[in-house]
DNA sequence: GGATAATGTAAAGCAAACTTTACGTCAAGT
DNA sequence: ACTTGACGTAAAGTTTGCTTTACATTATCC
């Protein structure tokens, strides 16, 4: 999995502590998923699309080695 | 998260033991999310919904509890 | 040069996703 | 009656997502 999660949030305007507090996680959890070190769960991911107004898809784009 | 995996299993025809199989995991993961116990991962989703032509946002609906 | 904001790493620990195995039920077909 | 297919439960174990804490780096700004 890639992400564009970083575009996003700077084209939003949100520092990492930002949108950390905005999703009601921690701002490890950011860097994480920005860094490609994990994925998030699958309502973190939709609760990200619904933040910044647009699809799953959109942030989060599969690869061949997905799943798994 | 509610979802609409066995709907769209049934309306292609297939069991729960084939679809496990198209996509790499265990019968009882299937289940599992048919069921609500838990949340796929973020690529299992989109390899659902891709199986089924649609978005992650057509079969996996947000409620106000998630997150958290 | 010290303070502050933003980004990063590392490690320990808990919770959730997923696997494997084994067994139970119910319906359909022969 | 028994087999077979589809769906279900339960429990133990591994892996992955996420948290918390603590510390490092770089840039800006007063």
């Amino acid at each position: 999995m890639k992400n564009k999660l970083s575009e996003h949030r700077k084209k939003n305007g949100l520092s990492q502590d930002k949108l950390a507090e905005k999703l009601g996680v921690s701002r490890q959890t950011i860097i994480s998923i920005e860094k490609g070190r994990y994925n998030p769960s699958l309502p973190l991911a939709m609760i990200i699309a619904e933040i910044f107004q647009t699809s799953v898809e959109d942030i989060f784009i599969l690869e061949e080695d997905d799943y798994k």
